[in-house]
DNA sequence: GGCGATTTGTTAAGCGGTTGAATTATTTGC
DNA sequence: GCAAATAATTCAACCGCTTAACAAATCGCC
């Protein structure tokens, strides 16, 4: 009886080090989350923590670059006035990088969250030799890395396909890609990736960070619609990713067992009905370059053309059909459009929304939210620059002991 | 930008108690998971305390009667003899309360895991007042209070339907509860529930629960098949109870957008292929009493009734879709069939493991097992008494602290 | 049988980190 | 100008883990 393997749960020893870790990441996240600076005390007060022990903590954040002092705020009542507390923009920054079909990004994310540099790069990736690729971005990430006045704590890049836990691609169908190792083949000048390492991640679980980052509910599904259609699960301001790193992939969910055959091997995928190319055969419309067919398809639905409506419709009904199967069974209050949703969600929300509205079971009296994304085409350049400076955040200990 | 409310991961601020806390519960895991008594010193190079953290942390959780002193196991090499450390089996013990639509169930379960008693009462529950049903649950759960050597540190109680994070239950369709507070209207003679509570919580989940403690694999996805389908989802050792709480609301997931309406008021769910009712019509069976659908069925199916057979690929081929969907989202390695799909998995499974085996996108590198569930009815009972033992041995500290 | 090697478990000193009280600093209000 | 109020720092005390030394119990080898 009663076999878990391991020890489960938080797993190892805890000894005073710990301890400080633990409050030190505490201490940095109530100045994160609090809207205006905030003096020791008011942290001491909400973190429970005492006002020694914060001053002792903010000290050393302080040290590392991670804080700022800035001037008292606008005085209230009596007493001494606090000094308040803020992020430092300068302390650390994280470098975002994303391959995708049409395009190459790379962006930086200061401590604050703020952007503070973003470049795209266009042009059809699509059987390029992954090599070529990468070089191509890593130009991009130098660039970036070299306008950074902060020092970059790491870099994640996002890759439309499968990706396993330890940042090998296993495929990105869309790119031609099987079984690249990122890790080893991406170098980027003046960036030492040693230390944090180069995180690897799917283009829909980093887009949905990038919409946690952008200020999106704390629990949400993101939805990426592009030639494929991928997820991103967002828990209580946590990724999701499942039991073993591959979850999100909605779009090879059965709409129809027996309808169309999908390039999956299966019938009836989610995107044979609302992927890229499923709505433009359905509206009528010619495949064209990857990036620019939900522009078409918003100026002909705009236009009123009523086979691009048809097809519109069509497909929200079926996202929503399967977007409410997965409300149902993990139980998020809200879900994202984006990619290719954004421009259309318009047309595609209402039937969305009636599907879920009648087929989601607590819909009577737990409301499920279906929104549109508010980053564009950035999103998971942005939202990987944001994990990485998130992760900082969540253990600056790690950050500040850095060689 | 970036507005998370509260502060997220870890919460609270960590004293040096907590620090002890943590290592309590460290130690007494690791004694739990070994599979024969363990000494001190090799809680310790396991664990990474010293070997004098560990006797400390050891001696006070064998005052505290969670552990005991076993002798000497099987001598092997030079050496100090080592003095073996159990779980201990009358430390504590958990009380396990099921409401269901034909009986009632309690079981206590102690600290090793071993169930100490189990009683079930069967009756049509269908319709009655919770008060007259709750009342006779307690009768049953007092008996088992009586019989117990060891305290009992609390009680879980498993419902049939939606319940709320608080313990409210939502709704019980098969019951005909709703809205019961039954944390408010239960109490149970000999037994005070004040300190650590009752909690309630989904029969699914419990049962999927009761399988962990039974030895499953640590992350799998649980089928309830009853009147309804639930699931209980366990990810890596632990319940996902998804952003609200009613996680696994499998049962209303669509097979068919436009199939047969089903009383959730939605169309083709999953409840109208594969629920008990749905394979009895297909079958054409009579529908009967709610416990012994699944023997006649699988009598039938024995003697080769074609009917049956069909009607049962049929209900495995829609189970198969929907948990290839909820495969693809939530990836985890295996599906294990319960309730009413145990006695019937010969002829399931197979249709199951085909729909899986196409239809989930890493099926092809990464296998999904599908199994049948190793406890039979008990198991939500069982997972209910087990999550109130997992619970001290998740945070022996708050159970040592107790007035 | 005795002695060293080996492993277990305990004891005592030390150190890191938080607490709590006292102290200093800086403002408002009367 | 002084009391009240609030912010932040200092310092002794305490708690829990670690290190290191030691005591206990067994094996193996001569």
């Amino acid at each position: 009886m009663t076999a878990t393997t391991g020890v489960g749960r938080g797993a190892g020893p805890v000894r005073q080090a710990s301890l400080r870790e633990h409050n030190l990441g505490l201490v940095l996240r109530q100045v994160a989350n609090a809207l205006a600076p905030i003096s020791r005390a008011a942290v001491a007060a909400a973190t429970g923590l005492t006002r020694a022990t914060v001053s002792s903590l903010v000290e050393e954040l302080i040290a590392g670059r991670l804080l700022l002092e800035t001037e008292p705020s606008p005085r209230s009542g009596a007493g001494r006035p606090a000094v308040g507390l803020a992020l430092a923009p300068d302390g650390v920054a994280g470098l975002g990088l994303e391959v995708n079909v049409d395009y190459l990004a790379a962006c930086v994310v200061d401590l604050t969250g703020a952007v503070r540099h973003s470049a795209v790069l266009p042009g059809d990736r699509r059987g390029r030799p992954p090599g070529e690729t990468l070089r191509a971005l890593a130009d991009l990430a130098a660039d970036a890395v070299a306008t950074s006045t902060a020092p970059i704590a790491g870099a994640t890049l996002a890759v439309p396909g499968l990706v396993r836990p330890d940042g090998l691609v296993r495929t990105a169908p869309n790119l031609g890609w099987r079984g690249v190792d990122v890790r080893a083949d991406l170098c980027i000048r003046g960036l030492d990736l040693a230390p944090a390492g180069l995180a690897v991640d799917n283009e829909a679980n980093l887009a949905a960070l990038g919409e946690l980052h952008a200020g999106a509910a704390s629990s949400f599904l993101y939805v990426s619609g592009e030639v494929g259609i991928g997820a991103g699960i967002v828990l209580d301001g946590r990724l999701f990713r499942g039991a073993r790193g591959f979850s999100g992939e909605i779009g090879h969910v059965a709409v129809r067992p027996d309808g169309p055959p999908c390039r999956c091997g299966a019938h009836g995928c989610l995107e044979q009905y609302a992927g890229q190319e499923a709505i433009l055969r359905a509206a009528g419309l010619v495949p064209g370059r990857p990036g620019e067919a939900a522009g078409r398809l918003a100026v002909a639905a705009e236009r009123g053309n009523p086979a691009v409506l048809a097809a519109l419709a069509e497909a929200g009904r079926a996202l929503g059909v399967v977007l409410a199967g997965v409300v149902n069974v993990i139980d998020v209050p809200t879900v994202v459009l984006g990619g290719l949703y954004v421009p259309l969600a318009t047309w595609l929300s209402p039937a969305v929304r009636s599907e879920v509205d009648t087929r989601v079971l607590t819909a009577d009296w737990e409301s499920v939210e279906v929104v549109p994304a508010r980053l564009g085409v950035r999103a998971a350049a942005v939202g990987a620059a944001g994990s990485v400076v998130r992760a900082v955040r969540d253990d600056p200990a790690r950050w500040l002991a850095r060689g």
